[in-house]
DNA sequence: GATATTTGATATGGTCCATAACAATTATCA
DNA sequence: TGATAATTGTTATGGACCATATCAAATATC
């Protein structure tokens, strides 16, 4: 399906600006468009759930990108903090195949993590090959004010959007998808 | 939010095998849990919308790639197959602008379709810079078996699952986040 | 105690996304 | 008209994300 994250700067096209086709002399191959802007037919695309799905997801990733903007998080972040904040003594392969990251591209991101002290890897001392998880005291403050930020700026614009009982609807519907399909 | 996509192969973990923890001499620290999986608790994230909206395009672009494994069209491409079909005569900025593709990265997509027979570029008597696209007659016939299998397969399989009501309800507030957030 | 498995990690390659820059062509306008 | 700006397709390049193979250390299995 496509559909890119470019940030939408300008306004997608400079939209062929009408400037007459060519002279005027051979209406006959446009009998119909006068020539103004000339928007492209969409069609069957959009009714295809999958090309809709991922118009909408990468506008939902774009807005929570910027809500998060002060505190530098990315919805993959903000999930595991999340995550690992819910279910403290975890280890890295826990936290990382339910929130579907392979082991070895988590390694990266705890890094990250961990480098601005939001959380930390301890070793276990029943295991000692794996790393506990927890949320330093830095990493439960921002997730705290992470949490607030989604709630009043992000999820609150997706319910002024489509009414809360919509909204619950809709994550219902997306649920059975992500899990049934 | 993360979420990958493995392609679940296997069962997404081994789950912990009820192995008992260590003997059995230390029922203190695990007061609770009898031992066997214990999946985590996922919190809230199964509310947050981007995590479900990111799970669930996936898996239907996963289910996607196997109804079109016979011809294989990738999302992205069989939307330019579509676009291209419904306004003939567009050039290659104006196809990738509509599908939020960079032209740059356009290039390589549409060398491909070329190779394979399914669209070809035609330069444009009026404007010698740019590239008329069309489908070939390959091009068509492939289309409509895709269309075909998407009908078939893919889309009713959703039908199945939310039901035709649900079905356009759901498309319809995706169209709404995708338009207007 | 020998062998297999698991954990975190590294290396590596693929795909997709984004920007800069370029030649050819066309538009603008002084 | 002719100099300059803008547009089109293209290449090159870098980043982010995803996936596989492989490794050493530790543990499990038999």
């Amino acid at each position: 399906m496509t559909v890119s994250k470019t940030a939408e700067k300008s306004s997608e096209k400079p939209a062929d600006t009408a400037k007459g086709r060519k002279d005027a002399a051979e209406a006959q191959v446009q009998v119909q468009g006068p020539g103004p802007a000339e928007a492209l037919q969409l069609g069957e695309l959009s009714e295809q759930l999958g090309y809709v799905l991922k118009r909408a997801q990468l506008k939902v990733f774009e807005n929570f990108l910027r809500c998060m903007a002060s505190l530098q998080l990315t919805p993959a972040q903000f999930s595991v903090l999340l995550l690992v904040d819910k279910n403290p003594g975890r280890n890295q392969t826990e936290i990382a195949s339910t929130l579907g990251i392979l082991r070895p591209n988590f390694v990266a991101m705890l890094d990250n993590l961990e480098s601005r002290d939001l959380c930390a890897r301890i070793r276990s001392t029943n295991d000692r090959r794996s790393h506990i998880l927890v949320l330093t005291d830095k990493g439960k403050a921002v997730l705290a004010r992470a949490k607030k930020l989604v709630a009043t700026k992000h999820e609150a614009r997706l319910n002024e959007l489509l009414g809360p009982s919509n909204r619950e609807a809709l994550l219902g519907m997306l649920s059975k998808i992500a899990n049934e399909f």
